[in-house]
DNA sequence: CTTGACCTTGACATGATGGGAAGGTGCACG
DNA sequence: CGTGCACCTTCCCATCATGTCAAGGTCAAG
């Protein structure tokens, strides 16, 4: 199977197949003579895997781990779920942060009269770093 | 003002003073004989203002845009609204990837028992793309 | 006049992905 | 057999905001 249709099949672009290949995220494909690449079964299950892992949000680096995990029949679960829980915490974060700006620009936003007076209380705050009536 | 008691003031490095003068984001600051930026209180301010529009998340082009606004006497409040509520579209919309990946991998994660034992719904969804109990 | 803190520019890296150029390959159709 | 088209190859560059590092110039205090 050529690499365009690896890449159809898992839904990972070409593109990027060759680059996890080159960063060693995969084995080296096998080659035609003429060069091509060639996948079998057992690439696409490692393809799908890794946009799997993609779809939730797991890095590269995690998805190295996962991998090295998922290969190994030894594994101990505790292992994929402590990085599952790395995961879960980051992104956990991350939302927060959204959360609090969020908040705090709606909070102008409902404040802003949004017209075509000058007067704003967004770039009040963004130009001074205090609202107007100090609420926030 | 030198660079550096400029970024200590206005919480902007002077890595990214002199990226954000490269990018044209700020006018190019005056230079002593030596050539050593100098910078007044109104760089200052515009400085602040960057950093202030960064803490709440928006991009470079945004900023562009708050910036031109925020020195445009004539400017429509409506305008800077307008572009904050884009950008907190943009924000929901990553929260609300986030909240679904942190779902499915709570999910999945509760149903791992986390042991020494290699058995490990995770890993049984990153490569098969179902869950053996299909609830989710 | 030396030392150390600061400044200058420039190049390179991150992380995951996309775009494009320049050139080779495979296959179907005439 | 030739032509055209879709696909493949490698290589370079771009994103976005930020950091690191290196090599060299400047300033002020001792």
């Amino acid at each position: 199977m050529n690499i365009g249709e690896a890449a159809e099949t898992t839904g990972v672009t070409p593109k990027m197949i060759r680059h996890y290949e080159q960063i060693g995220l995969i084995r080296a494909a096998g080659r035609t003579g003429s060069g091509y690449r060639i996948y079998g079964p057992k690439d696409l299950s490692t393809l799908s895997f890794i946009r799997r892992s993609r779809d939730l949000g797991f890095s590269i680096a995690q998805i190295r781990d996962l991998l090295a995990l998922w290969q190994d029949r030894a594994r101990a679960s505790g292992d994929v779920k402590r990085i599952a829980s790395a995961h879960i915490d980051e992104m956990k974060g991350k939302m927060r942060l959204l959360q609090e700006m969020v908040h705090t620009l709606e909070h102008l936003s409902a404040h802003c009269h949004g017209d075509d007076r000058p007067d704003c209380p967004i770039l009040e705050r963004l130009s001074t770093g205090r609202t107007e009536d100090g609420c926030c």
